[in-house]
DNA sequence: GTCATTTTATGACATGTGTCGTATTTTGCA
DNA sequence: TGCAAAATACGACACATGTCATAAAATGAC
């Protein structure tokens, strides 16, 4: 997996997800679990097109058909995406983005148990660079 | 200002946010705001373009140059996009969306408080759902 | 070994967006 | 009023991406 910074369309960002989720598929696999009627060629030329970009590997093993494996880290990816987003939309106003995720996505009591142990952390992290000068 | 859903790219939204923080524009103002080098006649069409899809408004009074203004709301936009972001970039999991947030954006003191209290909020009405089962 | 099925390679077209050049129109000043 | 500058209209090109068709090659069952 690679770190490389990345930033795939939400199109391309479809079968990203795919391999991330279910690992190395073959064409006709992700042509299947495509959630939507599309192409078998459209799925293997967006695919193939990912290769290009180095994004994503082909590896063939055998007389199996070929396989195709996410190269970039999910992780990696979307942190970089979403660097770009606070920038880009939310043009670098974290609050207000926040809120309205925990008002809009209905989080469990877990959830929002973890968001508070991490604000509290930040807090914490704040609390002693703030006594160290 | 209008609530419809859309989806600005990138480039569309370094338009739109001038126009969301200065207000409505000429041509010229435009241009001298984008903050890099692009040809006069560029921002003239990428603008018309937004004119065609409905999300500027163009608006000429007396011999003044038309003034170019955002017809759509940029909390709304933002929303959209947001939402679209946890859909189809971070899967719906929103707890390390968060937390890569909160340790990359440097918030002040403040804004956690902020985010706390948010936190809080959503706690308590958490808790109020399960009384009333 | 033949043939249907599956896999793979290639090429092509549409659309959206970023880029700009050129030409026309409008404005304002001398 | 005439003319330079500013504003506007319009067309064109490049590139990325989504879409697919067609054809060739590989595979496997008989």
């Amino acid at each position: 997996m690679s770190r490389q910074r990345a930033n795939p369309t939400s199109g391309e960002l479809e079968l990203l997800n795919l391999l991330w989720e279910r690992g190395a598929l073959s064409l006709s696999e992700v042509h299947d679990q495509v959630g939507r009627e599309v192409g078998y060629t459209t799925v293997q030329t967006r695919l193939n097109r990912l290769v290009d970009k180095g994004w994503v590997e082909k590896a063939k093993s055998g007389r199996q058909p070929t396989r195709y494996a996410a190269v970039l880290e999910s992780a990696a990816v979307r942190e970089t995406q979403l660097d770009h987003f606070v920038s880009k939309v939310a043009q670098g106003s974290v609050v207000p983005l926040v809120a309205h995720l925990v008002q809009a996505a209905s989080l469990t009591q877990g959830e929002l148990t973890e968001l508070r142990n991490l604000i509290r952390d930040a807090e914490r992290r704040h609390q002693q660079q703030n006594e160290e000068q």
